[in-house]
DNA sequence: GTCTATAACCAGATAGAC
DNA sequence: GTCTATCTGGTTATAGAC
């Protein structure tokens, strides 16, 4: 099973001051998102005057553009590295949910920023993001589809029901931090657990149930 | 079934300027968020000057405020309402997760305001949204236990299957108008099948499935 | 690259006339 | 209850010295 990364996601941002304004900003949205931050917190977090953001990035939208192309890219690529290491579709959405549950929870300050900031992206930004995000939508229903072939789900709705399997774990980066605190792997258990039960044959339900 | 309330959420506010009031601030607030939006904004659409906003209410906090009690209690009392007519815990369940999911995308603008505006409440409507919150987490692993007792469901991890529950539902609020459109009562159905799927007995996986 | 100082603007909220 | 006018303080971003 794949660690979690726990490495800061931009370990390899030079110059120093450039990736502890990334980290700043980061916190400082996660904690009480984009437009209560202000330049001057994401500053003081960074350990810069004020101005001292300006010379490392355009405005504060670029720092948030910033960390969503990185952010994407991380659960992505870990998404898709989980996915490949599955022999069978029950097997590889297994490994999907896993990965991008524990995830939302183990980095819930990244995934609140990602999925919860989308509309205070600049327009160019929103663009690269929904391209990453349509990528998700295509590896479940994908597998989804898969499963339906080998027999071994039976998914009516497909679109409806990748849909419903993504949100679920998304839904990880509000809620983790206010419910009883559970590991990000327990969640990940849990939660491939239950969606593998939503999928597979055997459990069409009576219409007069 | 019972239909989805479409009548306003305010309809019975009186004077019809507080009326007009809440009803523009709920739509900024989900258009544009909280902190994005300002009093101005606020007093134009409901055909006010910036002013008039605080004859009516005393912050703009005040107006978030008053928006979260009436839109936690309309959906906690509609969440009642479904429940009770349902006769055993399987379909008291699906009843509840059909309203509750059909309503986060019917009303997809109040349900964003109340499950993701809660940092912005003062402290003390905060309290007041979180003893109302606490009623669904309640209703859902109260009937968990129920038709574990009855055999119907196998419930391993009732908390945190209660928690998936409602966490997939809310978040139909976020995603609600974004994925090709459905209607809200056919992502009630689906959801409430999903759900069923999720919670009964005969679903147990192998451990090295 | 970092700082201090400041420009230019906009926010929430209030005063006081009508 | 509603308005116009305004107070007070905070916001993003820039200028220019070091």
């Amino acid at each position: 099973m794949a660690a979690i990364d726990t490495a800061s996601l931009f370990a390899d941002v030079e110059p120093a001051s450039s990736r502890r304004l990334l980290q700043a900003a980061l916190d400082a949205f996660a904690a009480r998102g984009y437009r209560a931050t202000t330049t001057r917190d994401i500053a003081r977090r960074a350990g810069l005057s004020p101005a001292g953001v300006y010379v490392h990035f355009g405005s504060k939208a670029d720092l948030l553009g910033a960390i969503s192309r990185v952010g994407h890219d991380t659960i992505l690529r870990m998404s898709e590295q989980a996915i490949a290491q599955g022999e069978d579709p029950g097997d590889r959405l297994s490994r999907f949910v896993r990965t991008f549950a524990a995830w939302h929870a183990a980095h819930h300050g990244v995934a609140r920023v990602i999925q919860y900031e989308l509309r205070e992206l600049t327009p160019a930004a929103f663009e690269e993001a929904r391209e990453r995000r349509r990528r998700f939508d295509e590896i479940v229903q994908a597998e989804l589809r898969r499963g339906n072939e080998t027999g071994v789900f039976a998914v009516a709705d497909v679109a409806g029901t990748a849909l419903a399997i993504l949100s679920l774990c998304i839904d990880v980066a509000r809620w983790y931090g206010t419910a009883p605190r559970r590991s990000p792997a327990a969640i990940g258990d849990l939660y491939a657990d239950l969606v593998l039960r939503m999928v597979r044959s055997g459990g069409e339900l009576d219409e007069d149930a």
